[in-house]
DNA sequence: CGGATCACG
DNA sequence: GACGTACGTGATCCGA
């Protein structure tokens, strides 16, 4: 029986462009941009890879465009005709996509005057019809008309930058029609890119909604005349033989002459010499050794090869630069060793004392650092250099024997000085998380290296094929080291049937854990030295590393709240909700789910028939906020039911309850976890729980805030930057009139209703406030004009005159864009870098976006900055003040929150306003002061 | 697991 | 030519 035999086509044409748009611009070593080309031998590799596998292929073939002119030039002129030039750094790069397909010895089919699409079409058609499957490596929506079975043949699609497969459900999903529908819809909608016209007006879900509900194109057109009267059918009507043409040149071309049969495409694996010669000319190191450890052939021993070590060739490994990486074994997890006794231990702490720098990192049972029991640590000196210290396994639930291991306080005793000594640099992949574990077991370990810090510093924002621009280390070890590091759910699985750390077997629980410390050693390696030739030392050095044991001790001490308090207020919300929903019940008359915003939107807007619904993208009502005001303003007493009905649920399920679970049993505290890589501009968030959104804008909100409480004598003292961004934005946009009315401690946004009206009133100074946030947050002449509540007109008129009183901001505008547009990213006053990978987007939501995202960065990250130095000098300063008692507790963004003894307020007071107001210095010297507002009491609320 | 919603700066 | 309209976050709920 003939086994089932599987085609892949790949659309290389289609693929090097949106490689393009995705991956950094790499040079090889003559300095041919091939960043395209990477992504496409990247991806070339894959499916190799997948030879093996059931679905994978067994016959492979890639189609190009030779030419975009086809039959379609024929019957429209316009078809492709306004396609923009290619970039001039990508027009080298197509000769290079045949050379890679031929290095992979693999049959690559262009045809003139023919387009790749009709080419697929053609074969995938022709391999249907002897029953084969097929995959189409694409994500083109035209060839998604092909998706589908005839007798048992598939044809399915991959889009390999997602990693996703296409089928039936996934183009219905798509274009809420079958795939042989596709086309009618595309009809309706028109295609830009290739100016196909459709129907003007007439977006997707408009044309799929058409198709769905008549059947097809021609019946749509038709049904047009029994349309009642509207925009829609008029242009239905008018435009009708501008669909007719479109669906024409939206039909593939099925019946194309063949260059190739079928049969060539037959996969016989990859030979390696062409394939290696190639990744060696263009510099693919990373690639190269892969397809060294791969073939395995003796004369290249998977091991330090001197002989490689004059390769001079630029690594063009997706890095943004050409930085050579050393030329290390491939992780090799048989190396690792799993130490069990003291001796063995000692052996290792010897030789780390004389490395000088260890990677270094805990295995716990659990994420939680102020819950969890530390189960061992590893630790590696170099590549394959790496040992797993087991401490507490085989203790829980197992049946097993406990397996032979040091005691716990045995080894933190014999390694506490290799952790602790100034000699030696400890680095881990987010070693805040281990610098809480160990200070719990009194281990104050210094210095310190992160590796996920440096990646943030450098590569904030940065986005690479496919594998996402996280800071991750199974990422980071993807895009630097070429490496897949086992994952910790197929250690442990997953859901309910997981099992803590301590529990894996010695061997298993040593490859994994040896590994996260070897890939942690690799990774430092790499990304230390690019810090100074991406410009990063200094944020890294001189803010963002300092900051990390302090971070970690914030997170140790915690905040107490009042669980009595929280608890009354669970109680109080949940009768009040319970009342709403009655009343909402009855005003609807039906009982629903009034959390869910599908139920609701039927309801208001279908039952009972108010006006005003918008449906969104998913078809859904919208009933945010917004809607509901305005529903309420119409005399709706139900949306304000519903309001206050969220507002409760909210805060209950959010706050009051969800605070009381995260007490800490054993310190009565919350403990929320900071990440510092959190947000692109450089600003912190925080998790479990998330302690900077508590309410704080209503007044039942506030009442939350009252259970965060101090200790007994003691009390809580806020401490915020007053304007932070709007006195950075005057600084930095150079603004006359802002600075000198901060410098006079005038209310800003009087002064800019001042100098926008000419007179200041509660109206014009509450819309300079809109302006001046607007401002900071990127304008639009639509998105202020939503907020004035004015046409969009008069909004530009608005941002016309701030421009001219502020010809400034206006500047920095235009410079920031036009810095982010050359370089791809925007840099703080401390030089924070963020990457704007969109922010040349063919896309305008996408590169509007950008633009918005780019002018905020700088400013909000400069406050990032601002406040993380300060938090860096705070305890040191004080403790010189003779003030060792005062607490760090919270950082809000632009507020720190300090527990202290009331007799220690009036001393602390000034310094803590000195440091915060002094943060920027000496690195930089501000135009604008920065005002602090510091206020005390026995809760957040009252210190307020 | 993604979308909708809403809490904060 | 259509799109969707303020920046940055995280938690919860619903429903596929």
């Amino acid at each position: 029986m003939a086994e089932k035999q599987h085609l892949y086509l790949v659309d290389g044409s289609a693929y090097i462009f949106r490689a393009y748009h995705r991956l950094p611009p790499l040079t090889n070593p003559e300095g041919t941009p091939v960043g395209a080309v990477y992504g496409y031998t990247t991806m070339l590799w894959k499916l190799a890879e997948d030879l093996d596998k059931a679905e994978g292929p067994t016959h492979l073939a890639v189609i190009l465009d030779k030419s975009s002119r086809s039959f379609r030039n024929e019957i429209y002129s316009e078809y492709k005709a306004h396609r923009p030039d290619p970039p001039e750094d990508l027009v080298p790069q197509f000769p290079l996509i045949r050379d890679a397909t031929r290095a992979f010895s693999l049959p690559c089919i262009e045809e003139p005057d023919v387009e790749a699409d009709d080419m697929i079409a053609t074969y995938a058609r022709a391999a249907q019809r002897q029953g084969w499957d097929v995959t189409i490596v694409s994500s083109d929506k035209d060839l998604m008309q092909l998706v589908g079975e005839v007798d048992g043949a598939r044809i399915d699609m991959l889009d390999t930058m997602k990693n996703a497969r296409i089928y039936i459900d996934e183009v219905e999903e798509k274009f809420g029609v079958p795939p042989e529908k596709v086309g009618d819809v595309l009809a309706l909608m028109g295609d830009s890119v290739d100016n196909i016209p459709g129907i003007f007006g007439v977006g997707p879900k408009t044309a799929s909604k058409l198709i769905a509900e008549h059947g097809d194109l021609t019946a749509a057109l038709d049904a047009a005349e029994g349309m009642k009267k509207s925009k829609l059918k008029e242009r239905l009507i008018e435009h009708r033989a501008d669909a007719e043409l479109s669906r024409v040149l939206l039909t593939l071309k099925e019946d194309c002459a063949l260059p190739q049969p079928l049969e060539d495409f037959r996969l016989d694996g990859v030979p390696p010499e062409p394939l290696a010669k190639f990744l060696e000319t263009h510099g693919f190191a990373s690639l190269l050794r892969r397809l060294d450890a791969g073939t395995g052939s003796p004369d290249k021993p998977n091991d330090l090869n001197p002989a490689k070590a004059d390769n001079k060739g630029a690594d063009a490994s997706p890095d943004g630069n050409s930085q050579p990486l050393p030329e290390w074994p491939d992780v090799d997890r048989s190396t690792y060793e799993c130490v069990q006794t003291l001796e063995r231990l000692e052996h290792w702490i010897e030789r780390a004392f004389a490395a000088r720098l260890v990677a270094f990192d805990t295995e716990t049972s659990d994420l939680d650092c102020m819950l969890c029991d530390l189960v061992g640590f590893s630790l590696a000196l170099g590549p394959n250099d790496a040992c797993y210290v087991p401490l507490a396994h085989g203790t829980g639930d197992m049946f097993d024997e406990k397996p032979e291991q040091i005691a716990r306080e045995t080894a933190l005793a014999a390694i506490k000085p290799l952790l602790e000594s100034d000699a030696v640099l400890k680095v881990g992949q987010n070693i805040k998380y281990d610098l809480n574990v160990l200070a719990r077991h009194g281990i104050h370990v210094a210095p310190i290296h992160d590796t996920m810090v440096i990646s943030f510093a450098m590569d904030a924002g940065r986005e690479e094929s496919g594998i996402g621009g996280g800071h991750g280390m199974d990422e980071l070890a993807e895009r630097h080291l070429g490496h897949t590091c086992l994952k910790f759910k197929d250690i442990c699985g997953t859901g309910k049937k997981a099992i803590p750390f301590g529990q894996v077997p010695l061997d298993k629980a040593t490859e994994y854990a040896a590994e996260d410390a070897d890939v942690t050693w690799r990774l430092y390696q790499h990304l230390h030295r690019r810090l100074p030739l991406e410009g990063a030392t200094r944020i890294y050095e001189r803010v963002d590393r300092p900051l990390i044991p302090v971070v970690a001790g914030i997170e140790r001490e915690g905040i107490k709240v009042d669980r009595a308090a929280l608890s009354r207020l669970s109680e109080q919300f949940a009768e009040t909700t319970a009342r709403i929903e009655k009343e909402i019940h009855a005003e609807a008359g039906e009982e629903f789910t009034i959390g869910s915003p599908k139920q609701l939107g039927d309801v208001l807007f279908e039952k009972m028939g108010y006006k005003g619904g918008k449906k969104g993208k998913s078809g859904q009502y919208s009933t945010d906020q917004s809607v509901l005001e305005k529903l309420s303003q119409q005399g709706a007493t139900i949306a304000d039911k519903v309001l206050e009905y969220r507002q409760l649920s909210k805060l209950k399920s959010t706050y009051t309850d969800a605070l009381q679970q995260a007490i800490n049993p054993n310190t009565s505290r919350v403990h929320t976890s900071y990440s510092l890589v959190g947000a692109q501009t450089g600003r912190l968030s925080s998790t479990d729980p998330n302690l900077q959104n508590i309410p704080i804008r209503t007044e039942i909100g506030r009442e939350i805030r009252k259970a965060f409480v101090p200790d007994d004598g003691n009390v809580l003292l806020a401490a915020d930057y007053s304007q932070i961004e709007l006195r950075l934005a005057a600084h930095m946009a150079d603004v006359p009139q802002l600075k000198e009315a901060f410098e006079a401690g005038e209310d800003i946004h009087a002064r800019t209703a001042k100098e926008m009206y000419g007179e200041v009133d509660r109206d014009t100074r509450a819309k300079a406030k809109t302006i001046n946030f607007a401002i900071l947050y990127g304008i639009s002449r639509w998105g202020l004009a939503g907020r004035l509540g004015v046409e969009p007109d008069e909004a530009q008129e608005v941002i016309d005159t701030y421009f001219k009183r502020f010809p400034g901001i206006q500047n920095y505008i235009h410079q920031t864009l036009e810095t982010v547009r050359a370089k791809g990213y925007s840099e703080t006053l401390f030089g924070r870098k963020t990457w704007f990978p969109r922010i040349n987007s063919k896309n305008q939501a996408e590169r509007q976006g950008s633009e918005r995202a780019a002018i905020n960065a700088p400013i909000q990250g400069t406050s990032a900055d601002i406040i993380k130095r300060a938090m860096t000098r705070m305890l040191p300063a004080l403790a010189e003040a003779g003030l060792p008692d005062v607490r760090m507790l919270l950082q809000v963004h632009d507020e720190l929150v300090f527990e202290l003894p009331e007799g220690d307020v009036e001393a602390a007071s000034p310094v803590i306003e000195k440091v915060m107001a002094e943060a920027a210095l000496p690195a930089v010297e501000l135009s604008v002061p920065l005002g602090i507002e510091i206020g005390t009491g026995a809760s957040w609320d009252a210190a307020h």
